[in-house]
DNA sequence: AGTGCGACCCGAACGC
DNA sequence: TGCGTTCGGGTCGCAC
């Protein structure tokens, strides 16, 4: 599941192979990935267009245009691969962007959640998706004060919040939990009820996990095949997430799994009280 | 406005 | 030669 490490290792990845690429052709065969405009207008205002940078912005890449921002979301299990124009498209791919080199790059996805927009580079920013996001986990704009602001009207648990895109950007369900783990906190506490301290720990254990996760790749559990996708080596660095049954790596006690806000949640109930 | 929940998807895992 | 059901993951839209 890609979160902020991955979706930032596979933008690295893309950079290397498809950066000064210039776009020939675009074929859609699952029109709904397509967010915010037809797929003609899609089509007609990408072809000719150059790859000139690769960015990110939470969990979304961005191909840098000429004119435009593609925005990609790759939601669960979306990908990128490379192909030759003359290979068969294969079952979960759902687009294709053929280059002048001959280079196509495909989106493949299996569950069909990922979505893309595609944004005039001039306001891009002042629209969805990008002017719903919250603060990049190295922004020096995230402090304790400004979480503590954001979160002092919220009783949701904490859980449930720190999952939410526009306070920090980034984060999923994995990271989650072992930021609240390194934190001392207990994914149920009411959000409300977190002091100064319980917020410059998050912000520290955020960067601090999301750093590790990115030098190592990203991490691997679950559905990702090792070929052009991701295949990270930070699943044998996590602590409690994915960890029910076993013993907590800091004081033995068996961690638990629990559901918050229908989601599957891990944590030692001894760290996290 | 804040919150809760189903929908979107489909392969893997599970239960019988 | 099993087959029907459940689960999970991020985000959106709708109902309260």
């Amino acid at each position: 599941m890609p979160e902020l490490p991955e979706v930032e290792t596979i933008k690295r990845k893309l950079k290397d192979n498809i950066l000064n690429e210039v776009i020939k052709e675009v074929n859609i065969y699952y029109p709904n990935i397509i967010e915010n405009v037809s797929i003609d207008e899609f089509k007609s205002k990408l072809i000719g267009q150059q790859i000139i940078d690769m960015d990110r912005r939470g969990k979304w890449i961005i191909f840098v245009l000429n004119d435009y921002y593609l925005l990609s979301h790759l939601r669960m299990e979306g990908k990128y691969v490379y192909r030759k124009h003359d290979d068969e498209v294969e079952k979960h791919e759902h687009v294709a962007f053929l280059f002048e080199s001959g280079l196509e790059l495909r989106y493949r996805d299996t569950r069909k959640f990922g979505r893309m927009y595609l944004l005039d580079k001039e306001d891009a920013f002042n629209k969805k998706p990008l002017n719903e996001l919250g603060l990049e986990p190295w922004d020096n704009s995230l402090t304790s004060d400004y979480l503590l602001d954001k979160y002092k009207t919220k009783k949701l648990p904490i859980k449930s919040v720190i999952l939410d895109q526009s306070i920090i950007v980034g984060i999923g369900n994995i990271y989650a939990d072992e930021i609240l783990f390194k934190s001392h906190i207990n994914p149920l506490c009411k959000t409300n009820e977190l002091n100064s301290n319980d917020c410059d720990n998050i912000i520290k254990y955020t960067k601090e996990t999301l750093e590790d996760a990115i030098n190592l790749g990203g991490t691997t559990i679950r559905s990702y095949e090792s070929t052009e996708g991701v295949h990270g080596n930070f699943q044998d660095n996590l602590l409690v997430h994915n960890h029910e049954g076993y013993s907590c790596p800091k004081c033995n006690t068996t961690i638990i799994k629990i559901r918050v806000g229908g989601r599957g949640t891990y944590y030692c109930p001894n760290c996290q009280k």
